[in-house]
DNA sequence: CGGTATTTTGAGCAGTGTCAAAGACGGTGG
DNA sequence: CCACCGTCTTTGACACTGCTCAAAATACCG
């Protein structure tokens, strides 16, 4: 459970023990419950069993902006780890079962184990490029590579976790939240999402998807995972320059 | 120099000492010059003493997004340090001057000292948070608004590190690269910025720029600082809530 | 099986993009 | 100190992507 994150980002020995030692709470929350509110104190953190999650900002006017997608077995809330007062709201995407850690004792796990504390900061750090890429994707691509773009990115993080079924998965995404990660309005999402269909680039049946021609979509979104910084395991040394994908 | 930016996250007590002790060389580059490149390795990690720089990266057909801009004082490469290759560039906007430090060295430093693992991970996570409401900003604003926010967060965190005269300050962007970190065209900003003018909520003379109307302009930005997460600096203790904006 | 949440569609419009050219500005060499 | 030049800024006309506002057609949930 606890660990696949944990270990998901660098090798560590024995503080796995440590790990373990958190005393964690499950629970099960359904569909579009919040884990964290704009403006509240995170007090303890969670990371996702199953289920996906999103984060997202509110404007003045009342428009939405979806900053981050999280899919089963991330920890979404490493982002509010030091900081007061939290800046956006993480909302559940469909039904989930998360596991609850006092933030205090994750926040003394990592200031007192120094293999724990690269983990984290390596995975923030991978958190930060992903939100780059999506500054990109919002700021510079039309809304088909956009789109194309996203549904690349979440293959590719599904299928890193082994959450993939052949080319295909359960689109957890409705077309206005779609719309909302890309910047642009449900109904433009929708008409992309049909072309992309007549393209022959995927295939849907309900809430699954099939990615029926993954090179052309990958090309259609200009998508390039280096920035996913995907199988950099690094040395278990403190320098550590790992390797290039 | 260095302590600045080490101080102006968390409250470390003599470990100052250590990062003293870094090695670290000084260099002074012309404007446009490149911090690090995508694709690369970054084995050194540079600090602006003096000047600004901006991470960017750029898409398939040659357009540019800038994600982030950084004043004098920040650490641009944080951001790369447990990273294998880069996934964006930074390159610098004015001449400045930089401190450069090796990367293994600082990344250990990071790793043996608690205080020091913290100021720079609680350093992470607020530009990480800058990110998400840059995506915002770009998703969901129009181009008045996106281009207010930009400006308010400029002369607020130029205030900040008192870098700021009065309400004015030199504005270190050209309009096309307005445009490249809004995800607009250069034209398209030229009528905004005029229009901000016009409307008086700001007054330009060659490369100055001043705020004439602060609260307006924070109102036509809808910019709420929180985001920033100036003025935490949370107990010593492992905990440290902080205190809220 | 009924009700609500999504997905589709259409028509007309607004905000931005394009392309091109003219001005300004600031720095440099003579 | 001035002319020259390359970089920025400003403008105009027009095209187009993506938005708005409905309303209909489907899909999903209990």
């Amino acid at each position: 459970l606890l660990k696949t994150l944990e270990m998901h980002v660098r090798l560590d020995d024995a503080d796995r023990a440590a790990v373990r030692a958190l005393s964690l709470r499950l629970r099960s929350l359904d569909a579009s419950a919040y884990l964290l509110r704009e403006g509240q104190v995170a007090t303890h953190c969670a990371i996702l069993l199953s289920g996906f999650a999103f984060r997202h900002k509110l404007t003045g006017d009342g428009a939405r902006q979806i900053t981050a997608i999280h899919i089963a077995g991330e920890p979404p809330d490493f982002q509010n780890l030091f900081l007061a007062v939290s800046d956006h709201n993480i909302q559940l995407l469909t039904r989930a079962e998360i596991a609850v850690v006092p933030r205090a004792e994750l926040e003394a796990l990592i200031l007192s184990r120094p293999n724990i504390a690269r983990a984290i900061l390596t995975h923030v750090l991978v958190e930060a490029s992903i939100y780059r890429e999506w500054i990109v994707n919002v700021g510079r691509r039309d809304s088909r590579a956009a789109l194309s773009h996203l549904l690349c990115e979440l293959v590719v993080r599904l299928n890193a976790r082994g959450l993939l079924d052949g080319l295909s998965f359960n689109l957890p995404l409705t077309q206005e939240q779609f719309a909302d990660a890309l910047g642009v309005t449900s109904v433009h999402v929708n008409r992309m999402v049909r072309t992309l269909e007549i393209e022959g680039l995927i295939t849907r049946n309900g809430r699954r998807l099939t990615i029926s021609n993954w090179p052309a979509l990958q090309e259609a979104g200009d998508f390039n995972a280096r920035y996913l910084h995907l199988g950099e395991v690094g040395s278990d040394g403190p320098v550590g320059t790992g390797r290039a994908a």
